[in-house]
DNA sequence: ATAGGGTTAG
């Protein structure tokens, strides 16, 4: 049975097949094909064509044979040779013209030149070796598995399948080779239906599926988020390689089980799988989301011990990481050290500077990166843009956006618009951010209102932030983050009613807002703070005894707490009583008791700090000699010595 | 000739 493929196409696949007869060997002598072989397997690609376009002397016979072409096809594959290639297939179709043997009808010669032409992304060329004589011939699996591997590495899923379902109408059986190719383009198309169907296909050939096949299911299923076959799969192999692991790793991580895939980890080391660059670069962003900088660091080591040379995303990963964990200067050796860099390297590097504040060191990295001669691209000034507007370099940012267009040919994003509008907004010039969104090309996504009406809150403007909300809650009216800007900016004006109007809105609408929880990695357990909660902590003799001191210190200095960011309407010391139990004070406390003097203390929030802690914070590194560097959202806040990194502009 | 990966965004 063909499965049911609806997928448009360009491609016509005739049925009707007439088979010609199966070609003689190609009568040879000796001396050309080796002189041939021997000039490609020492590289000599130049000097092999001169050999192969040479008019036909009397002594050698008129054309080498097909090993020697098959040889010379090889080498220019695996060099990527276009031009060799090319000469060659011209050299065939005079040869052809000339009524000398087809030498392009052979298959491992078609399953070459399509091959060629897809490494080299000529995807069109490739497909006119393809379609030449299909009509006519019965084509093997090869090919059709040639021209579908092209397609698909390519970025052309669809139409990998398109050959896949035409190779199965022309009842050529498929292998396990077109199995893992078909369900690679599946997994890339998150077609489910589709790729079950192969599956299905898989299991009634009777064949047992090698292995590739079954990591190629297991790739699928995670793909497509149906862990349950993810599980099934592979204890149903007869063997899981690092491969299966990695799918199995990357499953977890696709549901954002994030111990669960730490834990994959740990036990695929347990049972001597080992590890390949691949599952540290799948397991490297776990630890970036966790801010686990430590078992971000045993990850290092695990690659600095191995023998073998890291490769550029392993790197990259790594490096993220540390940006992540607010440890930019790790961040910037790993940069340093590596031998070869990709776009990726640069952007990231630059971003990691950008989100933690470092707008000097990023624009420096931008320099660098200019002059090393490499294109920036639309990422590279998403992280310039924003990292402006979240230092207040209004300015600076604005050059660079104007910049983008004129100096290195990059229209802007809808998201640099963004950025552009953020940037604005938050100098409190509203005004300004209102034009760019009238005459910006393109239609406004939510996160431009967004940014709008956080704008609106920073800078107490009520009536047009409610101007702002209505766009905004037509556009998103699940995003509960925008109620909650909203009631913040009432809550902030005092006008209570209408904080109670948004919260009822929020209720009626099934919103709740996120619970506030902050994480701190303490040796290699990740202790987790809710917001109100973690009361058996707050009882404890060591909390009591380290918030006595701290309170001690703030009244020393003078620290009243703004109780203003309360959005409820309680009295004042219920207020004060609530901030203090704010997910990043317990964070904070616990680190300050279970982690030495010396080392910085870090933190991450899932929603954004309140301005409360944010003060609060800021005392605590004065008072105890401590970096505290905080992740929330978006941002990163380094304290030191009773200042932070954002300068107080967030 | 076939399977696995990294960066941005209120």
């Amino acid at each position: 049975m063909i499965p049911a493929i609806s997928l448009s196409t360009n491609i016509t696949v005739t049925t009707n097949i007439t088979v010609t007869s199966t070609p003689k060997a190609h009568k040879h002598k000796r001396p050309l094909n080796s002189t041939l072989k021997s000039l490609t397997k020492a590289g000599k690609l130049d000097e092999a064509l001169r050999v192969i376009e040479s008019p036909p002397s009397k002594s050698v016979a008129s054309e080498p044979d097909l090993e020697a072409y098959s040889l010379f096809l090889h080498s220019c594959i695996s060099r990527k040779s276009l031009e060799h290639g090319q000469r060659l297939y011209l050299h065939l179709l005079l040869s052809r013209d000339k009524g000398n043997y087809d030498l392009l009808k052979n298959p491992t010669i078609k399953t070459k030149f399509i091959t060629l032409f897809s490494v080299c992304g000529l995807i069109d060329e490739a497909l006119g070796v393809f379609e030449d004589g299909l009509e006519h011939e019965l084509v093997p699996e090869s090919v059709w598995v040639a021209m579908a591997i092209g397609f698909s590495k390519n970025g052309y899923s669809k139409e990998a399948l398109l050959i896949y379902c035409g190779m199965l109408s022309r009842l050529v059986r498929p292998g396990n080779f077109a199995f893992s190719m078909a369900l690679k383009a599946c997994a890339d198309l998150c077609e489910l239906r589709v790729g079950k169907a192969v599956h299905a296909q898989i299991i009634k050939c009777n064949e047992e599926p090698d292995q590739v096949v079954n990591n190629s299911l297991l790739r699928l299923y995670t793909e497509c988020g149906c862990f349950d076959e993810v599980l099934r799969v592979f204890e149903e192999m007869p063997q899981q390689n690092v491969v299966s692991w990695n799918s199995l790793i990357a499953g977890f991580v696709h549901r954002k089980q994030v111990f669960e895939s730490l834990d994959t980890f740990r036990r695929m080391q347990g049972e001597g799988i080992g590890f390949s660059w691949v599952t540290l670069t799948t397991v490297l962003p776990i630890c970036s989301q966790l801010t686990a900088l430590n078992s971000g660091k045993e990850i290092h080591a695990q690659i600095v011990k191995s023998t073998r040379k890291p490769d550029v995303p392993v790197l990259n990963s790594l490096v993220d990481m540390y940006a992540k964990c607010g440890a930019t200067d790790y961040s910037r050796r790993v940069f340093d050290g590596m031998q070869s860099k990709d776009l990726t390297s640069w952007n990231t590097m630059l971003t990691g500077y950008a989100v933690n504040g470092c707008l000097q060191k990023a624009m420096e990295i931008f320099n660098e990166l200019v002059e090393s001669g490499i294109r920036p691209d639309a990422v590279t000034f998403i992280a310039l843009l924003s990292g402006c507007s979240h230092a207040g370099l209004t300015g600076e940012g604005q050059r660079l956006f104007n910049e983008m267009k004129k100096n290195y040919g990059l229209s802007p994003s809808v998201e640099h618009y963004a950025c552009l509008v953020d940037m604005l907004g938050r100098a409190g010039r509203i005004k300004e951010a209102l034009e760019v969104v009238k005459f910006m090309p393109m239609k406004p996504i939510g996160s431009v209102w967004g940014s709008l009406l956080n704008s609106c809150r920073l800078h107490g403007n009520v009536s047009l932030g409610e101007a702002i909300a209505e766009q905004l809650f037509e556009l998103e009216p699940n995003n509960p983050g925008n109620y909650v800007l909203l009631s913040n900016i009432y809550a902030n004006a005092g006008m209570w009613d209408n904080v109670k109007i948004v919260r009822d809105m929020m209720e009626r609408r099934g919103m709740t807002k996120e619970a506030g929880c902050s994480w701190v990695q303490i040796k290699n357990r990740i202790h987790t703070f809710v917001a109100g909660g973690g009361f058996e902590f707050r009882n404890s003799a060591e909390y009591k005894k380290v918030w006595s001191q701290l309170m001690d210190a703030m009244e020393e200095i003078g620290y009243v707490p703004n109780t203003g960011v309360v959005l409820h309407d309680v009295n004042e010391e219920t207020k004060s009583i609530w901030l203090c139990g704010h997910s990043e004070r317990l964070a904070t406390v616990f680190s300050l008791i279970h982690s030495s003097a010396g080392v910085p203390i870090r933190i991450t929030k899932n929603l954004r700090v309140c301005v409360d802690c944010h003060t609060w914070m800021k005392i605590v590194s004065s008072a105890t000699g401590r970096v505290i560097v905080l992740r929330d959202t978006n941002r990163f806040h380094h304290f030191r010595g009773g200042a932070c990194s954002c300068k107080d502009y967030w």
